[in-house]
DNA sequence: TCTGGGGTCCTAGGACCC
DNA sequence: TCTGGGGTCCTAGGACCC
């Protein structure tokens, strides 16, 4: 792995550490090197934890009620989530990486992988970006640099657990040996794609470590698991079979779905959330100007309750031709709904998403489609969107939503949107 | 009392066709 | 008595990711 030839990729992957707690302490100081952990919807489950936090052995997903004694004893401070915030920032943070490679492929919320120009010393530019990101954001990152995206996971995985590294590993500059040595430490659930279920299977065959899983035949595991671990193997080897996506595929489906805060029981506070879902996902399919060809509505009680009568149900709707009128796909969802419904049962979770998504401006005519109507619909649509943009996107409901949600989220501890929303901006105090 | 949400890809197996 | 077989499409479910 020694990068002796300029043949050899340089792929980066730039992650943020602990990223929603680190956002949340960019504006609030207070919470640095203290116990943090932010929590999920209706303050459910554990999303994000600072180091102090991980340090007292709580994982990530626990449920917080069951924390709630050990929380105390260590002070720590529970937050619940700020998307718009975390999404702002993660914005802000492409932008700066961005500089770095015109090869970025934005991979999630909190990390990118770039293409590298070998030219350069390539340890010292991820130096730079980590500086950067500290510097312009106030955000603490890793960096991992491998031939291979999957490398480059394992580079940024050591560079973040090994204090030597102080948060720049790169696999490419050393030792073929060193890198062995190093590879037959981590256990094999740490390799990108490889889940506990996977996990468990290959140390059953004796492969409980990177190195094992590298050096194994990579038939023998496409055979007895599938092509994915196949290329693992190979990406492993320094194959690169993951290409760089710098540009984001079309989406092929949106989902919006919530759990409630209360249990729900009546026809018509479901009829209210499904359509403040719909509502939701068609903003989003709206935005990335697609249209649906089927919707699929699902309904389900709280599984964890295993006492209570269990129902869950699911309904697919296709659409005559594919639409992106709200008010077309409140009405297919609602009548859906009476399909599926049965009284008696507390319900916890409801959701649409909307499948077989295609290009707006690519839209076929239809043979049977009143272009009238069509044009009429679109019309309407778009006064909606820019009523939104004006008042707010949640000025305009589709009658049914209800106005006293009694379902909705709870969120006890939210912090200020303090990028996004003029009258929550954090006060400078000058002198 | 309280257990997230939003995605992707792959495979097996059934339906269907010729 | 003999009781096809191969290809394709679709869907549900599993596994995984952040």
């Amino acid at each position: 792995m020694v990068n002796s030839s300029s043949r050899i990729k340089n792929i980066a992957l730039i992650d943020a550490n602990n990223f929603y707690v680190s956002c949340e302490r960019v504006f609030n100081p207070g919470l640095l090197k203290k116990p943090v952990v932010v929590l999920s919807n209706n303050d459910g489950c554990v999303v994000a934890r600072s180091n102090e936090v991980k340090a007292l052995g709580i994982k990530m997903g626990e449920p917080w009620f069951k924390l709630r004694t050990l929380a105390q004893k260590h002070g720590i401070i529970a937050l619940s989530s700020n998307y718009p915030l975390y999404a702002d920032m993660s914005q802000r943070m492409m932008t700066l990486l961005g500089h770095f490679s015109p090869f970025q492929e934005v991979y999630s919320i909190d990390e990118c992988f770039l293409l590298l120009d070998s030219q350069y010393d390539i340890t010292h530019v991820g130096q730079t970006m980590q500086k950067n990101m500290a510097d312009c954001l106030g955000l603490p990152v890793g960096v991992g640099m491998a031939a291979t995206k999957t490398l480059a996971k394992l580079a940024n995985h050591v560079a973040k657990k090994r204090p030597m590294y102080a948060g720049v590993c790169n696999f490419n500059t050393m030792h073929v040996d060193d890198l062995e040595h190093l590879l037959a430490e981590i256990d094999v659930s740490e390799v990108w794609g490889v889940g506990a279920r996977s996990a468990d299977q290959l140390r059953a065959m004796g492969l409980a470590n990177v190195l094992a899983l590298r050096q194994a035949d990579e038939c023998q595991l496409r055979r007895r698991f599938s092509v994915v671990m196949g290329r693992i193997v190979l990406e492993l080897k320094g194959i690169s079979c993951l290409a760089l996506e710098t540009i984001m595929p079309p989406r092929k489906q949106i989902q919006s779905s919530r759990s409630f805060g209360t249990p729900v029981y009546e026809q018509d506070e479901l009829v209210e959330a499904v359509l403040t879902f719909m509502r939701r996902g068609v903003r989003r399919l709206r935005q990335q100007k697609l249209m649906a060809g089927a919707v699929h509505l699902f309904i389900q009680t709280n599984p964890f309750r295993e006492r209570d009568p269990q129902y869950r149900q699911g309904i697919t709707l296709p659409l005559p031709i594919p639409t992106a009128d709200e008010l077309q796909l409140a009405r297919i969802v609602r009548s859906g709904l009476t399909k599926i419904y049965r009284p008696g049962y507390a319900y916890h979770k409801a959701g649409i998403l909307l499948t077989e998504l295609e290009n707006a401006a690519g839209q076929q005519g239809d043979l049977f489609s009143d272009p009238a109507a069509r044009q009429k619909s679109g019309a309407l649509m778009d006064t909606l969107d820019a009523l939104r943009q004006r008042f707010g996107r949640d000025i305009i409901h589709v009658a049914g939503e209800g106005v006293c949600q009694r379902w909705a989220i709870k969120s006890a501890n939210r912090s200020p949107r303090y990028t996004t929303n003029w009258t929550e901006l954090p006060v400078v105090r000058a002198g």
